[in-house]
DNA sequence: ATTTCGAACCAATTTGCGAATGGTATCTGT
DNA sequence: ACAGATACCATTCGCAAATTGGTTCGAAAT
């Protein structure tokens, strides 16, 4: 709450107010005269200052007002920049990541990986095959929770890499990189030593099964059942309340 | 063919034969003692020979050799490494479309698209409805192709960003710089002033409509047909025999 | 005659350093 | 209390030098 002492000072004082909005409009006006560019760059804060003649500190203070307005973006050793900022979210796995619940990532992964399923069933080698059968039994005779992710992880990949397709294999890598560093915020602490989840296993049957007999369909099902399963189960830890 | 000199030279000099495998062998001896970790980098190649006191011509070949066996991986100006060669491929816009095709970046967009309408009609804000309903009016008034394709482009990213999901919407967004750098490879040349496409505008309505009416299997269905008809379409110009 | 060695060169990459730049703290004067 | 000036910080860019795997070529060796 404000005293009646400060209401005072800025009704009798709008010199302040006066000279920031001075500021600000020779900025605008030299933007109006200068050739503005969708993405150029104007001068240096020190520079332009001296040419507007106004010290940096309202200058800076009319710059972010126009930022704020996103008629302008700054960034530290670039520069000031003419036009909204560019997208940085596209593929930068650190933005992406911690921007990203697990929720959100179990709904893309279900999104991608039962059709990725679908077109491994169809254009899997018998190359892709055996390698498939080899992470089965590697996650089945995993002792350590580890060991069991490293080879789950390597199965889904698999999987991915048996449709033959450059492009989706790279969208499943990134999809990848992102689960890998997606923050797994937890109501409370989950136990670090998580015990190995057999629940998977006739589900990674299944859809081996499916692969190998060719039926994209089932191999599609199969899949999009186990997302669904393993999606359900993260979600009682996650939030035990829904 | 081989000559039966050809033959003879190598059965009466095993010399050569020795030399490769003694650097080799010396190789394989170094490795096994320093203590090899895995991704570390091993001495450059001029000072191993030295240190090896084998010549670099031998050397390399036997790194060669390592580096077939998927032991080793090497790369110019950064070293020789221990390991197989971390993925590049993942998220690496300009090796991913250097190797995707026009048929595999629409089996692509046919395995994300539709799943991202489908949420989009699921969690789409009104403000999402407006920019949709803008786009396509704008795809709609375009009289010049470039146009028409901003606004297409805008149009389908418009429909991921409904779809609220920040991992799939950088997915999205991947793909579509996959989209923009692929080489379009043509048996001969494609007229370069491509006239508009009008076919998509019903294609379009139908999937603006299932998602204002909140269906979400019908706009996944429709945006299904809609990239089905382009794809088909493409196919056409792409492989006028198949 | 073939292979090996050494040297030079090439192209890609890393590294290091200085300058530039936005952001921030501090002191001064009014 | 606020503007101004200055200095300093962290990040980024630009450039040159050094590093490194890849290649070529002639001399030497066998």
């Amino acid at each position: 709450m404000w005293t009646l002492a400060q209401q005072m000072t800025i009704e009798i004082e709008p010199e302040t107010r006066t000279r920031n909005h001075d500021a600000a409009a020779r900025l605008r006006a030299y933007l109006a005269d200068s050739n503005l560019e969708l993405n150029s760059r104007l001068p240096p804060e020190r520079t332009l200052s001296r040419q507007l003649g106004v010290s940096r500190s309202l200058l800076r203070r009319a710059l972010a007002e126009l930022e704020a307005a996103g008629q302008i973006w700054r960034h530290v050793g670039r520069g000031t920049f003419i036009g909204s900022r560019p997208l940085e979210s596209a593929s930068d796995i650190d933005y992406v990541s911690s921007h990203t619940t697990p929720r959100e990532l179990m709904e893309a992964r279900l999104l991608i990986e039962p059709g990725l399923t679908r077109l491994a069933a169809s254009h899997a080698t018998n190359a892709d095959i055996r390698e498939l059968e080899h992470c089965i039994r590697k996650t089945k005779s995993a002792t350590d929770w580890r060991i069991y992710e490293i080879w789950d992880i390597n199965l889904h990949r698999t999987i991915a890499a048996a449709a033959h397709n450059t492009c989706l294999m790279a969208l499943f890598d990134t999809l990848n990189a992102v689960k890998r560093s997606v923050v797994w915020t937890r109501p409370r602490e989950v136990p670090l030593a998580r015990k190995l989840d057999h629940h998977s296993f006739p589900e990674h049957d299944a859809i081996f099964s499916a692969i190998i007999e060719r039926d994209p369909a089932r191999a599609e099902a199969a899949m999009r059942r186990h997302l669904g399963s393993v999606r359900d189960r993260l979600m009682k830890v996650m939030e035990p309340g829904a």
